[in-house]
DNA sequence: AAGCTTACCGACAACTTGTCGGTAAGCTTA
DNA sequence: TAAGCTTACCGACAAGTTGTCGGTAAGCTT
């Protein structure tokens, strides 16, 4: 007998494996093969409800950045916070390591899942540069940052903190220090924030 | 007769191909068949020079951005010039369009050359750190500059102009002019440089 | 001229993705 | 309850891909 499910049920169960296979083997050497075997489906089943291998990553792209995006902004949308943390918050926030896939995550940076890392890059900047840039103005119109492209320097702290922090693995508990230290006074100077106004706002993100 | 040719001859024949296949149609739709039919040779000639597809890439990249690193040193050692004039145009040198391929790096930024820009990015990223924290290092000492992460502030400044710089095509002019001079501004004040004090740096080199 | 190295050849195996006619489960509708 | 329609599911198949391998021939050295 041929188990029937409901449309929605199958394209997450296809996203849930192709999620798995994607880390462990990458998005070039998993095959739709490797998929369907795993699942226990058809080759037909699968393309009824995906019209193409890469039909499917812009799916699970989608899936992985929705969250992260919704998380963002609700700590952005959120005034009880004074806006420092809410800017910090916002960007820990896309560390989507704590949510849903955290073995992905390791291997999403490795050259074969190029095209994913890519996908995943230009959803989440074009997702949250607006919010970011807007959290910016904000901070202008207080008089906390003194920035005359709010958009940009969105754009910036965005792009530098996706890719730089790719590639930690291998690094010391100093170097990582160091890291985020750079980072910290860099946003600062980007921003026109005051020197060590940053580094507090960090603390209270990571400590709530 | 069959065409013999020395192995460095028709590995840069091979390449040659390569580089305008992958330009047309992209690393993943461009196919080993399509490179021997192009150029004439067999299967087995391909692969008796290079061990698979992945690593004709490789080649490629490092052909592609050894040029570009060189031209990047060379301004930088050339102490004939201003300072700034040697740090704005050692980023520019990195624009590899005036260099060999005009119309790859138009396609080299579509989705489906992910690993070929990766790759490219890796190389260039870590090839020209040096070069540019050295120059700020240089600039802190002669007070042109005041920065404290010269190596963490030359990443973050590649990495935006390699990533936001990328897709330029369907932005008006205006938008365009006003996207360079937020990238100066973020710089400037990255580097802790005098506001104002880059523009004219960007003038005389490319005015040069 | 013999022999060795190495560039070159093309058939072939193994695997990919995507297609398509057909099957069957679960709905309506009568 | 039976007929009919929608749609999830199936698996053989075409067309194409990468990489292999035994064999051929060009250009060396000796």
């Amino acid at each position: 007998m041929r188990i029937v499910k409901t449309a929605e049920e199958r394209k997450n169960e296809i996203l849930d494996v192709a999620e798995q296979l994607f880390a462990e083997k990458g998005f070039d050497n998993a095959s739709t093969n490797d998929i369907i075997k795993r699942i226990g489906i058809a080759r037909g089943t699968l393309y009824h409800h995906f019209g193409s291998k890469e039909e499917i990553l812009d799916a699970l792209v989608e899936r992985m950045t929705r969250d992260a995006i919704a998380r963002s902004k609700a700590v952005v949308s959120d005034r009880s916070h004074p806006l420092l943390d809410r800017l910090t918050g916002a960007i820990i926030a896309l560390d989507i390591n704590d949510g849903a896939g955290p073995e992905v995550f390791e291997q999403i940076h490795k050259p074969q899942n190029a095209l994913l890392h890519h996908k995943m890059q230009e959803r989440l900047i074009s997702g949250v540069v607006p919010l970011i840039s807007e959290l910016i103005r904000e901070g202008n119109e207080t008089g906390v940052f003194d920035s005359k492209y709010p958009d940009e320097a969105a754009e910036m702290i965005l792009i530098y903190s996706n890719i730089a922090f790719d590639a930690l693995a291998g690094l010391t508990e100093e170097e990582l220090v160091h890291k985020g230290q750079a980072f910290i006074c860099h946003v600062e100077r980007i921003l026109g924030a005051e020197e060590g106004s940053l580094a507090p706002a960090i603390m209270n993100i990571l400590n709530r």
